[in-house]
RNA sequence: GCCCGCGUGGUGGAAUGGUAGACACAGGAGACUUAAAAUCUCCAGGCCGGAUAGGCCGUGCCGGUUCGAGUCCGGCCGCGGGUACCA
């Protein structure tokens, strides 16, 4: 049946010189007639699934026999529907999955569901679903939506956050911290909308209304549970110089988020012997310009005041309609109102400043006042300008005063200027030395005190809704509050009102009117007492669900000895989106689990390597209707830019694929017309996994015809032997093994090539360059096409061919590996090994620059000398042209490099 | 607002400070076919040129460092992520 199709090769045993070379070929593929057969991803890769899960070898268990290698994906959340992200994320850690397994070592990869939050409840809500109902249903989806996909998962370890075998063992966790002293509870604000009466997160507030209500939110004091996060600010950021393998941008990002300064304290005496007001300031070299003190709404000065001044009463009641982001707060207008309250100058007892409380000052920072400089900061020059208050300068040039008009002057945009600060003396007052110094000259003079201070803050866990995990305390009239017995554990989350249904329609926490649930005995004096209603921020679960992986069904949050073994995580793959909370409260969480023996020392970090990907994006197709608004059309209900019924789509750049926009390709759509192997080929080949993919169907179907070509040639290839056109009954290691260089060009050049991509490919799959690591295999499969080496030769190359692809398209890889003869599984199959001999190239090719602009190419043996270059170089038609008669001044060889000639 | 990224042909992108555009998509030409599909071969940054001769321009914009800059530095512009209750 396959001699339509493979004909004409024929053997040429008669050369002992070459006994690897079972035939010459002539290639002469006749490519009319039907065809036999095609590459079927459907068949082949359920195939392979079944022998995977058959043979077990993703599930992973300790050995002492290989090294350990833990990867992971950040878990997804259970939208019901996996999309493009989610494959390309967990493509990714497949690969380095694969890679690692097949380079010897024992891999953990595991998976799960971040299953608690707040679509839940809003799917509650809408559709009258429970959230329990509604998340497990989604997970069920999801899971079958992902098998196809054919991952090297161990899925006998998933598990989902709102299971109450892992939310029972982060209550006993939690129990733990608040033993060592972990967790407090303090005050804090709140986003409320009045008319639903109900706490909002911030995303549920939109332009200062309650998404639902549209009512103006407020904000509302409660008490509320924090991780006291910011006692490990120092430990931290320290920490952050030993993480190598995390991308610089991350570590970045956190060290600002954690926001250390050196700044100093300094109380300003009241003119009415009040109490005296104390400022933070990281830049006291500034204090020659102070013009006024303003002192956060939040403030215990603002708030006595009020008492007594309804004026100013009503503008903190004012400022406290805002939603609580920091961007919205930023960006506000900068408002003020003068308490009427002066002080004194700490330097310059003469001058008296006015007291303002100001919308823009953080109570959360430094000591909730400020003194505001507006010659030196924009912010507060507009605050001066608005409120006509003094600018004054704090710094001189020797010899004149700079005047400021409407733009402060800061050293960056300024450079001309030399700053000096006036009174202290110092020059470079910028610089940290410079503060230091200055900060120095206050603390000598007794007017202040350094301090070092952080921008992190402790972390609120409270949550006033349902769907989460209960925080395991009880409130007692006599005790107060009381932690929960770990032996009452888990304080599991009532799935309905004692036999009635929760109605989700009513805004609030069902936990806070159920009849019965909050009642319980006071763990201290057994007297009647009520359960905590909140439950804990699903940052929380994200926190140590790492650390679960490693013993997921133990009786205690990890087992010791599990987490000894397989922590760290070795490579942990995720959005950059998460930069800077998730990862931030993970490492808090694996010290806080430390102290609290649950992990061991080694785990202090608990992501060795870091990796980042971008996004999946897509264009988005809109139409408009009868009032001009958008209507957005799903992509495959386009094609050619029209509609179905030929209605021509506006098309918008790509963006972040959201089901809003409806720019969103189904991953099952995509399997079931190509198969698994294409999607996580197209999602790795053609950009950077650090960048944001755009997904093109053009893109999917030509990852599609190429994975045809090479299943192609592997069934010509087997075909060859079927027909006994190639007598490959000997061992291809025994062909390979008689295998020598310099007899036949043609082998040897598909050889070389081979290695020169087993190395480029290594290289590749081990830096994240997958997409370059894939361009190798095109191009070592289009040469491979072309070549003309013995069967035999081409036999080897196609095999390694399958294993280099291995990791990314694995059921077409154990297809082509099984074709050719192979032993085994590819997935198992050891990572083929570069001949380093076989890289050498005796010639290089040298471009010829003259004033840096090319001008010619040499070909020269690698080894020869500086001045011969040179020489040979200068010799060149075209660079004699180039130089037009000069003398060259300098020629710069760089060997094996480039030459160039400067005139 | 603040912090952090990113910006290269028609498109996705490649390029340890060393030949910019590898590899691929879309496109063009051709082979095969009654035809189409599929497959295969070749071309292709822009401009001048008959040219696979040669030349000029070219990595968001302006400037700098260097023998040499997509890459390093400074300043802009645009886009994206985060901004502590989306996860």
């Amino acid at each position: 049946m396959a001699r339509a199709d493979v004909a004409c090769f024929y053997r040429s045993a008669l050369d002992p010189a070459r006994p690897w070379a079972y035939h010459v070929s002539e290639f002469e593929t006749k490519r009319s007639g039907p065809v036999m057969s095609r590459y079927s991803a459907a068949e082949i890769e359920k195939n392979w699934q079944e022998a995977w899960d058959k043979a077990g070898i993703f599930r992973a268990q300790r050995s002492k026999d290989k090294p350990k290698y833990y990867v992971l994906e950040m878990f997804p959340y259970p939208s019901g529907r996996i999309h493009m992200g989610h494959v390309r994320n967990y493509t990714l850690g497949d690969v380095i999955a694969r890679y690692k397994r097949a380079t010897g070592h024992n891999v953990l990869h595991p998976f799960g569901f971040d299953a608690f939050g707040l679509a839940a409840e809003n799917a509650a809500m809408d559709r009258g679903i429970h959230p329990n109902d509604w998340t497990y249903a989604n997970i069920a989806d999801m899971v079958e939506q992902m098998k196809p996909l054919g991952f090297s998962l161990d899925w006998e370890r998933m598990f989902n956050t709102c299971d109450v075998e892992y939310y029972g063992q982060q209550q006993a966790l939690f129990l733990d911290f608040l033993e060592k002293g972990l967790v407090y509870r303090k005050n804090a604000v709140v986003n409320w909308d009045p008319v639903d009466m109900t706490v909002l997160a911030n995303e549920q507030v939109i332009d200062g209304k309650g998404w639902r209500s549209g009512a103006d939110v407020e904000k509302r004091e409660l008490t509320q549970w924090f991780f006291k996060i910011s006692d490990f600010s120092e430990e931290l950021l320290e920490a952050l110089d030993t993480l190598e393998d995390w991308p610089a941008k991350v570590r970045l990002m956190q060290e600002n988020w954690i926001g250390k300064s050196r700044g100093i304290e300094i109380p300003f005496e009241r003119t009415d012997g009040g109490e005296a007001i104390v400022c933070y300031s990281t830049r006291p070299d500034t204090m020659r310009g102070a013009s006024f003190i303003a002192i956060s709404p939040e403030h215990p000065l603002s708030r006595k005041l009020a008492e007594s001044n309804p004026e100013l009463a009503s503008f903190i009641a004012e400022t406290r309609k805002m939603d609580t982001t920091e961007a919205a707060m930023e960006k506000a207008e900068k408002k003020g109102l003068d308490t009427g309250i002066t002080v004194k100058h700490p330097v310059y007892p003469d001058r008296d400043l006015p007291v303002w409380v100001g919308n823009f000052v953080l109570m959360d920072y430094g000591t909730g006042a400020v003194f505001g400089c507006p010659a030196h900061d924009q912010r507060d020059l507009d605050f001066a300008r608005k409120y006509d208050l003094d600018v004054r300068n704090a710094f001189y040039m020797p010899g004149q005063e700079v005047e400021v008009e409407n733009e402060a002057l800061v050293p960056a945009k300024t450079e001309q200027v030399v700053f000096i600060d006036h009174f202290a003396g110092i020059a470079d007052c910028t610089s940290q030395e410079g503060i230091d110094a200055t900060i120095d000259w206050f603390e000598a003079k007794g007017l202040g005190t350094g301090q070092v201070k952080y921008r992190l803050r402790d972390w609120g866990l409270s949550r006033q809704r349902y769907w989460g995990c209960p925080i395991p305390v009880v409130h007692c009239d006599a005790c107060g509050v009381v932690p929960e017995k770990k032996e009452n554990l888990p304080v599991e989350l009532p799935y309905d009102e004692d036999g009635a249904p929760i109605d989700f329609s009513i805004p609030g926490n069902p936990l806070d009117r159920h009849p019965s649930w909050r009642n319980c005995a006071c763990p201290s004096c057994g007297k009647p007492a009520q359960r905590e209603t909140d439950t804990m921020d699903t940052f929380v679960d994200s926190s140590w669900y790492f650390a679960r992986f490693t013993a997921p069904h133990a009786k205690t949050p990890t087992d010791m000895a599990e987490a000894e073994y397989w922590m760290n995580v070795d490579q942990y793959i995720g959005g950059i989106e998460h930069a800077i909370l998730h990862l931030l409260y993970s490492r808090f969480f694996a010290r806080a689990m430390q102290i609290c023996g649950h992990l061991p020392q080694k785990a202090i970090e608990p992501f060795d390597a870091l990796f980042t990907q971008g996004m999946v994006t897509h264009e988005i197709y809109q139409t408009r209707d009868g009032n001009g608004r958008p209507v957005y059309h799903l992509p495959e209900d386009v094609s050619d830019g029209k509609l179905g019924d030929g209605t021509a789509v506006e098309i918008i750049p790509s963006a972040k694929m959201s089901k809003s926009k409806k720019n969103v390709v189904d991953p099952v759509n995509i399997i079931e017309a190509f198969g698994a192997d294409t999607a996580r080929w197209f999602v790795l080949s053609d950009s950077p996994p650090e960048r944001d993919v755009e997904w093109t169907a053009a893109g999917a179907e030509a990852a599609h015809k190429f994975l045809g070509r090479v299943w192609r040639k592997a069934y010509e290839l087997s075909q060859m032997k079927a027909d006994g056109v190639a007598d490959l009954d000997q061992s291809l290691q025994d062909i390979m093994d008689s295998y020598q260089l310099g007899i036949n060009a043609l082998d040897d050049e598909l050889m070389r090539a081979m290695h020169k991509t087993i190395d480029e490919v290594t290289k590749g799959v081990e830096s994240f360059g997958f997409n370059a690591a894939i361009a190798k295999i095109y191009g070592f499969f289009n040469q491979l096409s072309k070549s003309k080496a013995a069967a035999s030769v081409q036999w080897q190359a196609m095999q390694v061919l399958a294993q280099l692809m291995s990791p990314m398209t694995p059921h077409l890889s154990e297809e082509v590996w099984s074709m050719l003869g192979g032993e085994g599984l590819v997935a198992q199959a050891p990572w083929p090994q570069v001949d380093e001999s076989m890289l050498v190239e005796d010639t290089v090719t040298l471009p010829i620059q003259v004033n840096g602009k090319r001008r010619a190419e040499i070909s020269v043996p690698k080894d020869m000398d500086k001045a011969e270059v040179e020489k040979v170089a200068l010799t060149q038609d075209a660079v004699i042209r180039a130089l037009e008669g000069a003398t060259p001044k300098k020629v710069i060889v760089v060997p094996g490099r480039i030459v160039n000639v400067v005139i």
